[in-house]
DNA sequence: ACGCCGCACTTCGTTTTTACAAGCATGTTC
DNA sequence: GAACATGCTTGTAAAAACGAAGTGCGGCGT
């Protein structure tokens, strides 16, 4: 398996690179990123824990019952990839 | 719509990436995007006339029945993002 | 102390996407 | 002119995503 084919193995599902870009204005609660990017629950629900299971991000407990999904050192490696791909996105809708 | 939801909307399908990743290597013929993924045939289709649509590649018409998918200028401008992500996916791959 | 609220998920039924297998049209080879 | 290669299309089943509703749990107000 190449390497590109292995990044997309993890980053390739619905809503996955749109949460680890959510995640790098910093950590942030469930509700929040359920919030910011319109995902259904029980998909958001998944991807955090295939993204956890990746090591791309770790729950950070808080109070009581609610918890911040922060990005490891791999998930804010992803910074670049992600620039890039919104760059290519940008060139194509200006006009 | 941000950026890279625009980017991830042409791109995100499966298999699109990666059939840009391959096109890098230079124009190739539908037989050989085909044997070179192993993705299914119907996919493949599909996934390039999308790309088609968006500009992305185009079909050079070759001998009689035979045709050529390259990438466009804006196909080639993915090679960054391309780039960028096998680089992380090689990162979590060494050991 | 009891009910109510918000948060973080689950569960369920439906729709959409993907996969696998087979078939078809056109042109080339022998 | 029969067999074969190329580039798809069609049909059906499995998997993934969606949308709405429900669950468990701790805090808060009264």
């Amino acid at each position: 398996m190449s390497d590109l084919a292995a990044a997309l193995d993890i980053l390739g599902a619905r809503w996955a690179l749109l949460v680890v870009d959510q995640l790098l204005d910093g950590p942030q609660r469930y509700g929040d990123l359920q919030r910011a990017l319109g995902a259904p629950t029980n998909m958001l629900a998944i991807r955090l824990r295939e993204l956890e299971a990746a090591g791309v991000l770790s729950r950070l407990p808080l109070k009581h019952n609610t918890r911040a999904y922060a990005l490891t050192e791999r998930g804010l490696a992803l910074r670049e990839p992600i620039l890039a791909l919104r760059r290519w996105g940008a060139e194509g809708a200006p006009p």
